[in-house]
RNA sequence: GGCGACUUAGCCAAGUGGUAAGGCAGCGGUCUGCAAAACCGCGAUCCCGGGUUCGAUUCCCGGAGUCGCCUCCA
């Protein structure tokens, strides 16, 4: 079995095969901190991580990059009527993305470059694209000449004849006006020495345009050449379409080999976005009381990465629910393998389960990054482990084995290990509350009993009892 | 106006040319002092109309609806 991934360029589900062998050069878009990430943004990095998180258990070894964008108009325009300068004003939100990023257990890039950190090697690159004539000056800016890169569209499959010009609302017409045609792209924008942000370059003082930096430091970090470059859909037109243009123009050679686009986290059927006013943070989810590992849960889980997911908080609730049976199956199972002996005469039947669910697991991964479908066996696997156990037929080798399972799953989910090693524990008063119940349940005075259980329940202590004794986790 | 995606049970969502995974919710049951947890059982002919086919939810055409992109939004 191969793994095969969509890939945006040839528009078809195509096997990854690594431009060098065993090695693989992924470049992830980051975020531009003027604000705080939405829950719509973190989708994309967690779609990311697991692709990464994939081809690493494929036994890949992949140099991740992912780029800080710290310097652009909204940035510039916050920062000053803040009364900030950039850095000051960029780093709570540089911060908060890392804290972000932590919560929901995405790996980190092996680097994050941040523009501000790439001026030089930007400003190499407009070199190159004016001597060699795909840029020109205007007004002390540059521009990126379209007509000199015949392959332009070539990502998004757009006939840019057709397009309708403005359509979007988000031109500001008056950056048009020193352009040769609408289409060109600024590569360099105009600025006064003394800006809050303007860099001292052979164009005369700016500041880099946006789609600059992240071929500037992509093929600083990952070779003028590398396998994967990941964005949100909304950034193929135009971004990711002109960085190829001026990447492959400075070059002559192939900039990506894949590109991979996940896509939209909608919300009350619209598409989650700062300017529409409708997006959630994951600090307000976990301030109203939400686990972020829920909410990697729902968003790797809830929708295929391709697909648009509506979002609502009502799924994160169930997601919860999901993780809970998760983490107390794969306790279950650790527990079975220390308490329960091997079962007598042929195979373990849980050890069979577990194998073959770990082999569709697999399967539903590499064909592209199916977790929706991969999570399915993982919960039959789950319901036929708990009926194994209760009956009684499974042994030592079952649950080892279910645990394999989980654990080999959990590379990518990441989510049941960090839920399950949730180290609970009680208070004094609540300890004391669970041994007068207990003396209660011996005493047989079950009204007693009852009224601790509920009083409990009222702090967060969700009783249990089993055969084998009392059992409480928090609710 | 151009391009594209989607429409599957109350909700979320996989998937296949031969009558449809999984999760949540609901109902009934086993277990339990009672609960909880766990397990068992119960639910959809896949937006509409036409076509291709022995057979379509799956392919083609048309329609309806929803959503996205169309120059600095993940």
């Amino acid at each position: 079995m191969t793994f095969r991934l969509f890939d945006t360029l040839s528009g078809a589900v195509e096997v990854v095969e690594p431009l060098n062998p065993g090695r693989i050069g992924m470049y992830t878009c980051g975020p531009t901190v003027h604000d705080q990430a939405h829950i719509g943004n973190l989708r994309t990095y967690l779609a990311e991580d697991l692709l990464r998180r994939h081809l690493e258990a494929r036994g890949l070894q992949v140099t991740q990059i992912m780029n800080i964008t710290d310097v652009d108009d909204k940035i510039i325009a916050k920062a000053s009527a803040a009364g900030s300068g950039l850095a000051e004003f960029t780093a709570p939100f540089v911060e908060a993305f890392f804290r972000d990023l932590e919560r929901l257990n995405i790996q980190p890039a092996h680097f994050y470059p941040r523009a501000t950190g790439y001026i030089g090697p930007m400003i190499e690159l407009v070199q190159r694209l004016l001597d060699s004539g795909h840029a020109y000056q205007s007004d002390g800016s540059v521009y990126f000449r379209i007509s000199s890169f015949p392959d332009y569209g070539r990502l998004t499959h757009l006939d840019t004849a057709g397009l309708k010009t403005g359509a979007s609302g988000r031109i500001d017409s008056d950056e048009y006006e020193a352009k040769e045609t609408v289409r060109d792209f600024v590569l360099w924008k105009a600025g006064r020495r003394g800006d809050l942000a303007a860099w001292d370059s052979p164009f005369g003082w700016g500041r880099p345009g946006w789609h600059l930096e992240c071929s500037a430091m992509a093929m600083d970090q990952l070779g003028e050449s590398f396998d994967l470059h990941c964005g949100g859909v909304d950034n193929k037109f135009p971004h990711h379409e002109n960085e190829i243009a001026q990447s492959e123009a400075a070059t002559g050679r192939t900039f990506v080999k894949h590109w991979f686009h996940p896509e939209h986290l909608l919300i009350a059927g619209g598409k989650m976005a700062k300017s529409q006013g409708n997006f959630v943070t994951l600090s307000a989810l976990m301030e109203r009381g939400h686990d972020p590992l829920a909410v990697r849960f729902l968003l790797l889980t809830g929708a295929h990465y391709r697909h648009k997911l509506q979002f609502k908080e009502s799924l994160l609730e169930e997601a919860a629910k999901d993780l809970e049976r998760l983490a107390s199956f794969w306790k279950r199972c650790a527990q079975a393998e220390a308490d329960l002996p091997t079962v007598p005469g042929g195979p373990d039947p849980l050890a069979v389960a577990s194998a073959r669910a770990a082999e569709l697991f697999e399967e539903a991964l590499d064909d592209d990054l199916n977790l929706p479908d991969a999570i399915g066996t993982i919960f039959e696997l789950l319901r036929e482990g708990n009926r194994l156990l209760d009956k009684g037929l499974a042994g030592r080798e079952g649950a080892a084995s279910a645990l394999t399972t989980l654990r080999q799953a959990d590379t990518r989910l990441g989510v049941i290990e960090r839920r399950a090693a949730v180290e609970e524990v009680l208070t004094s008063i609540e300890a004391a509350l669970l041994k007068q119940r207990e003396q209660a349940r011996r005493d047989r005075d079950y009204a007693a009993s009852d009224r601790l259980r509920d009083e409990l329940l009222g702090i967060g202590i969700q009783v249990e009892d089993t055969k084998d004794g009392t059992r409480w986790h928090r609710v």
